[in-house]
RNA sequence: CGGCGUGUAGAUCAAUGGUAGAGCGUCCCCUUUAUCAGGGGUUGAUCCCGGUUCGAAUCCGGGCGCGCCGACCA
């Protein structure tokens, strides 16, 4: 250190950088050229700069350059050459959820898909051997809408064999559709072998599981009401309902008192409760009355006799009966009216309505209509149903295929619940003084049939289910939750809450694209036939010939020769027409994907699905496997969110806020899409909408650049001879790869948490501040000005080519284009010929390059090079400079600092990007302060720099001293 | 209506209960040697109301918004 306490520093003038002991190396064209041509003007010096050549357009291009890379992959075969890389680390199976393969696809399937990419990608290039074959879920209700519609609109009505047949052709068609659509998006798998569930292996599978399930004794035959039309004869789903306007007779009914442990009722009745409907024809199903526990409900006195019901409906309900005047004699919560008992109103008019109608309690009961007692009868109401099965009450459903009243109604047996029913019931009803007030016709929304367009009812049929209780299962399944890892953690709440309360597992559809359930039933004695022999007969069908065969092979050419009834020794048996949920398909995906095909295994290491799956495919897959195979079928599971648009509303085609992703790959590329998905937290809900792609775009471009900017500047750069080895850097080379070293920790890091936005953030903060405005800005100077071969120049490029190299490295599983076109045009070191950057490895921490101690000083660099930059817009805004290279920056700092910054003074102008800094010891314990003053001396054509050494050599008057030695030297060679 | 989540600058993300940060964008300036680029400066936020605490973006309670799942329309 200088005696005092002021150094100066010109840039680094006079000695040349030491060229290194390294024979001829191809000198750029440009300089060789124009280095010999006589100097004089500045564009004659231009030419001596090594300016970076373009390696890649700054113009993406994506949309067009995208298909051609993926072209390449193909060519090359990448996915598999990539699975054939030593794996050290073992394997990593991410076992993806089928999508429904009947429509395009949809951001949510982008984004799904995306992340599964990013995953297996990242894990391949990391050591594991992680395959990834995706699957479609093909059966099902929504295709076969679709091409049931189909016929409908001909006029046809096909067998169901030829129905099924449409329905195949139309999932496949859909299935190469959503293939491309994803090959687009970059996401690599084995698109040549997927899986599909309607394909014959995997549709024995099922059946496979369905017997072991049976087996184990989970599955029972049970009643639950569904929809059904009386006129097709037939169960409707959700999607074949329409609610039109329909007028049905409404009734308010009197339940007389049975029992009143509770005390609810005077001594003296009549005493009854209300309840009212508008179906009247449900009255013979009657088997309780639902309260609400929170509501208050009271007693009325009104022309002699006493009334339960709810206070809020009294007014409306004494009203429509014609009752002007009452007493209210007492007011209770639903709650306390739990346990009286009532005789159900058509007592006496037959044997069968001999029987109570208990009050229960239920949260579904409203008062804003009625009377807030609820006729409840759970063979015709879904939510009747399951108060019943809560209540122990039986499913009552007097009602035949053709919408009659069955023998269980007693005295209405015959009768169409619609055509005479509801009038016989009401007629009845009025004969036993049960009716309070008079039929009022009441016009309401009513389900229909989407076919027929007659009215519907609900009504109970037979139904194949998996017991969620039989055996403590539910309890074991609840435990099993608790050792999967979940991502987020909050999610494990959803999924325990969804186990602990799901009902009963309704298995049976009455629909025809599916895989039929492999029931016999006994001719005979109509038992159902459910034995291993009959399971394997019809598991050996279903896997020679495809679950079609159920539906076209008689049930005597299915069951072995001479096969018996166990019950009744027949020999004569019909199939079950039911298929199987199609939820029970995807639920078994690791039986009929993980435990079939090579290289993969159950349990899957993860699955990654959207969060409405823990209701879901999480949920189905978890039961059957626990139930089949006493182990969840996944070690960790990941949710991404929902896709929202910009002002975070749900996106809903029909809400034209949707985003298709076929537009944002047409417009900015398929990378961008990824490098979207890879900025957004996608464990909550995701937004997207122009804004933020346009946030997303100026990123990739952001990144792209920095490639462009690494690549151009490595064009005589040969890494096998040209590099600088890393104890030889100057100290700011070495500060980079201390940055590069951070940024790779922190990317692996996040890629083993399946953050990816951390990597994002990390990355474009690394481009942006680090390289951009930092460190690629200072070795402008050295890369541009000095002798190609030079020392300074070679060590600024062994860092460059570094950068590139474990950047692209970095960054492939995330920007699988933009990455293999950096990887085409670098040129890689010994041992790294990798044909793609996809079979290339991931880049390791490099602690070696990590200096934390390195890192602080230059924490100090860097803040006061914020200063002096503050103060150079000062001075620019002052007009005091005109720029920053033209000025010189004088520091004043205090002694502690002046210390630090004192190794650093010959570096110091470099570093702001001046031309000249001084540096001055300050009082102690003052600020540091900064001046930004003209810089004296003429400014050198070469490398702008105002210096005092300009024209210090004759042959190079407009060039300083440095610019001088080093064009003499090109011109010498 | 219920269950589970969630709410931080314009948007995307950070902050063991301890000074609310980052880059991007906006706006202004510089640069023509990354130029359909690059540099510098600037701007701006904890959904609302209570509570616990010396101290709350963070913990608790209540609202409001949004999302998913489910229920409801007798």
């Amino acid at each position: 250190m200088t005696g005092d306490g002021d150094l100066t520093t010109a840039r680094s003038t006079g000695t040349p950088p030491p060229a290194e002991a390294r024979p001829e190396a191809p000198a750029p064209d440009g300089a060789r050229q124009n280095g010999a041509t006589a100097p004089g003007t500045e564009q004659d010096y231009r030419a001596t700069l090594n300016l970076p050549r373009e390696a890649i357009p700054m113009r993406a291009n994506l949309a067009q350059r995208e298909p051609e890379i993926q072209a390449l992959w193909e060519r090359l075969d990448v996915y598999r050459r990539s699975l054939n890389r030593a794996a050290p680390r073992g394997p990593f199976i991410l076992h993806d959820g089928p999508p429904y393969s009947n429509g395009d696809i949809h951001m949510g399937h982008a984004l799904n898909k995306i992340l599964k990419d990013f995953i297996t990608r990242h894990r391949t290039m990391a050591g594991f051997y992680s395959p990834y074959v995706p699957g479609w879920d093909n059966h099902g209700l929504p295709i076969e809408y679709e091409v049931t519609k189909e016929f409908r609109t001909r006029g046809e009505t096909p067998s169901k064999l030829a129905l099924r047949q449409r329905c195949r052709k139309f999932a496949r068609r859909w299935v190469e559709v959503q293939k491309r659509e994803f090959q687009r998006l970059g996401v690599r798998g084995e698109w040549d072998n997927p899986y599909l569930t309607m394909d014959h292996t995997f549709e024995a599978k099922i059946v496979e599981v369905f017997a072991e399930l049976v087996k184990r004794g989970f599955v029972y035959h049970g009643l639950k009401p569904v929809y059904w039309c009386p006129s097709d004869e037939t169960a409707l789903a959700e999607a074949e309902i329409e609610y039109t306007p329909k007028v049905s007779p409404s009734i308010y009914v009197l339940f007389p008192l049975r029992h009143d442990p509770k005390g609810i009722f005077p001594a003296q009745g009549p005493n009854y409760t209300v309840a009212w409907t508008t179906t009247p024809w449900t009255i013979p199903a009657n088997l309780a009355l639902a309260f609400h526990p929170d509501v208050d409900y009271v007693v009325v006195r009104a022309e002699e006799a006493c009334y339960l019901l709810a206070e809020p409906l009294v007014e409306a309900t004494m009203h429509a009966a014609g009752i002007a005047d009452w007493d209210l004699l007492s007011r209770h919560k639903g709650a306390e009216i739990e346990g009286t008992d009532f005789w159900h109103p058509l007592r006496g008019v037959d044997p069968v309505y001999d029987r109570p109608s208990p009050a229960v309690l239920a949260s579904y009961v409203t008062v804003e209509t009625g009377t807030g007692v609820v006729h409840t009868a759970p063979g015709h109401g879904e939510e009747d149903f399951r108060t019943g099965l809560a209540y122990g009450l039986r499913t009552l459903s007097p009602v035949d295929d053709q919408g009659r009243f069955t023998a269980e109604a007693g005295p209405f047996a015959g009768l169409h619940v619609f055509h005479q029913g509801n009038d016989a019931v009401n007629a009845a009803l009025q004969r036993q003084g049960a009716l309070l007030g008079a039929v009022t016709p009441y016009e309401h929304q009513y389900p229909h049939c989407w076919r027929c367009h007659g009215a519907i009812v609900f009504r109970a049929t037979n139904q194949w289910f998996m017991k969620i209780d039989h055996n403590g299962f539910r309890q074991r399944a609840l435990k099993a939750i608790q050792g999967v890892r979940w991502h987020p953690a909050e999610s494990i709440n959803r999924i325990t809450a969804m186990v602990a309360g799901r009902p009963d597992w309704c298995l049976s559809r009455q629909r025809s694209w599916g895989v039929g359930i492999p029931a016999f039933y006994c001719e005979s004695c109509g038992e159902v036939i459910l034995t291993e022999e009959s399971l394997a007969a019809a598991h050996r069908l279903v896997r020679e010939w495809g679950s079609d065969a159920w539906f076209a092979v008689p049930a005597e050419e299915i069951l072995p020769r001479g096969f018996q009834c166990p019950h009744c020794g027949g020999t004569r048996f019909t199939k079950e027409t039911d298929i199987l949920d199609v939820w029970f398909d995807s639920g078994a995906t690791w039986a009929g994907v993980l435990e079939e095909r090579e290289g993969l295994h159950f349990p899957a290491e993860v699955y990654l699905e959207g969060s409405d799956q823990h209701r879901g495919w999480f949920n189905s897959s978890l039961m059957l496997a626990l139930a089949v195979r006493d182990q969840p079928p996944y070690q960790t599971v990941i949710t991404n969110g929902w896709m929202l648009d910009e002002t975070g509303r749900a996106m809903h085609k029909s809400w034209g806020n949707a985003i298709s992703p076929e537009e944002v790959v047409k417009q900015h590329g398929a990378d961008v899409l990824r490098l979207w998905v890879s900025s957004a937290d996608y464990f909550e809900d995701v937004r997207l909408g122009p804004q933020i792609l346009q946030r997303v775009t100026d990123a990739y471009r952001r990144i792209r650049n920095t490639f462009r900017f690494l690549l151009g500047n490595l064009y005589d750069f040969d890494p096998a001879t040209d590099a600088v080895s890393d104890a030889e850097l100057p100290e700011l080379d070495r500060w980079a790869l201390h940055r590069l070293a951070l940024l790779l920790e922190r990317g692996n890091v996040a890629y083993e948490t399946f953050e990816f936005h951390r990597l994002y953030h990390a990355v474009h903060t690394f481009c942006a501040v680090d390289l951009s405005a930092f460190y690629l800005d200072v070795i402008k100077d050295r890369l541009y000005t000095s002798v190609p071969d030079s020392r300074a120049r070679r060590s600024a490029q062994t860092v460059l080519w570094r950068i590139t190299d474990h950047l692209a490295r970095l960054l492939a599983p995330i920007l699988v284009f933009t990455c293999e076109e950096v990887w085409s045009r670098f040129e890689p070191g010994p041992g790294q010929r990798w044909e793609s950057i996809h079979l290339a490895p991931m880049p390791d921490a490099h602690t070696q390059w990590r200096d934390d101690a390195l890192g602080e000083r230059w924490d100090t660099l860097l803040s006061v090079r914020d200063a002096v930059n503050r103060v150079l817009e000062e001075a620019k805004a002052a007009g005091i400079v005109e720029r920053p290279l033209a000025a010189v920056v004088t520091l004043t700092a205090p002694l502690d600092l002046y210390e630090r910054l004192a190794p650093y003074a010959d570096e110091l102008a470099t570093l702001f990007i001046v031309s000249q800094a001084l540096l001055r010891q300050g009082p102690a314990g003052s600020e540091l302060t900064v001046e930004a003053t003209p810089a004296g001396g003429r400014r050198c054509d070469r490398c702008w720099l105002t210096l005092p050494s300009v024209g210090a050599r004759s042959e190079h008057p407009a060039l300083c001293e440095r610019c001088a030695e080093a064009v003499m030297e090109l011109a010498r060679r």
